[in-house]
DNA sequence: TTAATGAATGTTATATTATAACAAAACAAA
DNA sequence: TTTGTTTTGTTATAATATAACATTCATTAA
């Protein structure tokens, strides 16, 4: 970590308060699992595993068990306060959970390190893919996986 | 089938002998099994899961094993000749294996219908994004869930 | 033709990811 | 407080995928 401590600690508070007003406006609750899960996600380096989450959640719940994750997971991806990985099977923070701008990820093969990234491009394609097609669209995965800057 | 056996059946000696070509310009071989692979995903209408073209295989070789699937799977990935689905854990044939065309799905999440796409804009977003980052791209995944015009 | 090499397959075992189904508890709201 | 709904608990199992090592096959150089 290049931040102290204290700098960590604001930043969850925030995404915690933002993931609460979220859940406020669609009338869900941000329950004690899932916001556990939302914070082990958040605060992971790396994109985190469900079995993983389950390990960690078993530290302090030990009747947690696969369903409690995957429902928990379920829940904040519907919500887009998280993102699944699908090539890695692997969950992520989102950076910009109001916003709801598309995002897609550049996955280093080399170093394992993922990148959110945005581009108005990016958005303006799935529209007109969406329009053109008739297509109701209720989520997009857009992943790259290649080399990196510094693998290459 | 809206069409005859007579055309389906030369479709598939078409698709293979464009695989066979593509597999020599790589110097790779287009051996038994991973030939009756590609023909199971080819003519399968729906998406085509592993442990059920395991099941075929199985009928014409008994030995057949998961890794028998799967390595047959990835060498014909690896050489652009099906796809997979990340959302679906699933496997198409691509509908253009010669011509290298970046290609993203549809898929409705109620008829479970899937279709292949392309789109110049988004063979120029990968570039550009690509490009932008020195990222050097081996692989993408561009899915897209929702409800088709059928559905809606 | 044969020996050597690397590629592909066979085989066993197991890891990893995810869901079905039903019971119990917590919560909301009438 | 009853009633209906959402959430969680629990057991079991389904579905997806890979590790590791042995064997066979194909290619080519000697």
């Amino acid at each position: 970590m290049s931040h102290s401590c204290q700098q960590h600690k604001q930043q969850i508070e925030e995404a915690l308060d933002i993931a609460t007003r979220i859940c406020e406006q669609h009338g869900a609750r941000l329950t004690d699992v899932r916001k556990r899960v939302f914070e082990l996600i958040w605060v992971s380096d790396q994109p985190a595993k469900a079995y993983g989450l389950l390990t960690e959640l078993q530290k302090n719940d030990p009747s947690a068990k696969p369903p409690t994750i995957y429902r928990a997971l379920d829940f904040l991806l519907e919500l887009g306060l998280i993102h699944k990985l699908h090539r890695l099977n692997a969950y992520v923070r989102c950076t910009h959970p109001e916003e709801k701008k598309p995002c897609f990820f550049l996955i280093c093969t080399n170093c394992q390190v993922v990148t959110e990234s945005h581009d108005q491009a990016y958005k303006k394609l799935i529209a007109k893919i969406s329009k053109s097609r008739d297509f109701k669209l209720h989520a997009t995965t857009f992943e790259m996986e290649g080399l990196c800057q510094q693998c290459v």
